[in-house]
DNA sequence: GCGTGTGAAACAGTTCACAGCA
DNA sequence: TGCTGTGAACTGTTTCACACGC
């Protein structure tokens, strides 16, 4: 059922989960079609675009109708594996580790917390709060909790200073994805799936558009419409 | 001296954050000067592509000697503007708020949060952990601190369905820019930098990416090398 | 008519390869 | 010789425009 091995464009899959959005929330207002003029509308894209992009992944709108708003979302999630659960363990339990193991998002999007580890053994076997069931462990205790619970996903959120080594305890347990939130570009094997949230890049962006702006505001005067 | 208004590539603007924090972990190495080669292995990028990406900037380079490191830092940091101070406010104080509140990397990028806001009133008045001298303040009380104290960056931090007026509200008391970690996309006029960070999105680009790992191993077995 | 899916054209970004300077 | 900066070639992505189905 899943068409094309390859050769979709990397945006077009960033996007998708844009459209998965939106199009829970059209759900949640009870629409049953969409158009791709809407969707994008509400995204900041083309018609066009947002055509091309779920054609990539298959030919689910209907001419003439548009998208049907259920029918894509059951689509989109088992494209992009939401639909299944996904045994997840986090490292580090910092203020950012505690703030994400409560965070309702994960649940939401299959991510189930199973274990969580951190380096400082006064905190081994305290309970997490948000999280039913799971005590903090020892790292000594991850490449075997790893394979025994079967976790596939490993969530690093320790000092970027230990974050290669993490990740490499965890590729070596078998983890298959790692989310990464230290502030370093981690080297994993091209069977691990990496994807990373770096808020120092994205104060940076921020800062710099903020800069940019001004300079553009100095040089020309007025500007309006779109 | 800013060369260029625009015409430079989005995608070397996020890469200009990855190079100022290699050659940070340089500096602090005692490294004097880097080739774009070295830079490149260490951020999985070619040579080539360094040197495109920092000449967009100036011409910070030496023929025959590489990037001389504290040189580059120094034009770096100011052209992303985090060689300046920025006043910001945080809004939102769950525990996501809590978290980016006692954050350390703010203030090493030169944001300052100088006021932090919540809906829920019973928290009003309280002292926020890890910030000296500011304390929670109600909703009503933005437009006005955010004038007084000058704040030019808002982070949002509240759930999706408050997000966007919240954002209206910070715009219209006149920051500049926004950093935005609800998951929905926000809508604000084109002199308002945004910047966001979309949990929700990195979660499904790595169960995608680990779904499509499985499914491509199923179909070829052996592969190596790189 | 409305709205999708898709080749073809246009544009943007990356890689190549080399001239030129220390 | 070592290494940058940059036009030229190339690759990837987006936009355009239209044939086809409801």
């Amino acid at each position: 059922m899943s068409s094309k091995p390859e050769s979709i464009p990397l945006p077009a899959v960033r996007r998708l989960s844009l459209y998965l959005r939106q199009l829970e929330a059209l759900a949640r207002r009870g629409d049953g079609t969409v158009s791709s003029k809407e969707l994008g509308l509400a995204l900041g894209l083309s018609d066009a675009q947002v055509r091309k992009d779920l054609a990539y992944f298959g030919q689910f709108g209907h001419a003439g109708i548009g998208y049907r708003v259920d029918e894509v979302i059951r689509h989109v999630r088992h494209i992009l594996g939401t639909d299944k659960t996904w045994p997840a363990a986090l490292v580090g339990l910092g203020r950012l580790g505690q703030a994400l193991a409560a965070y309702g998002g994960f649940v939401e999007k299959g991510f189930q917390l199973v274990a969580v580890f951190d380096a400082d053994v006064k905190k081994a076997d305290r309970p997490v709060a948000g999280l039913r069931d799971v005590r903090i462990q020892a790292m000594g205790a991850l490449a075997k909790t790893i394979a025994d619970r079967q976790i596939l996903l490993g969530i690093i959120t320790v000092p970027a200073a230990h974050a290669q080594s993490v990740a490499d305890l965890l590729v070596d347990a078998g983890v298959r994805g790692i989310l990464n939130f230290a502030p370093i570009a981690l080297t994993v094997p091209k069977t691990v799936a990496l994807s990373s949230v770096d808020l120092a890049v994205q104060l940076e962006q921020l800062s710099f558009q903020v800069n940019s702006m001004r300079d553009a505001a100095l040089r020309s005067s007025g500007e309006a419409d779109t």
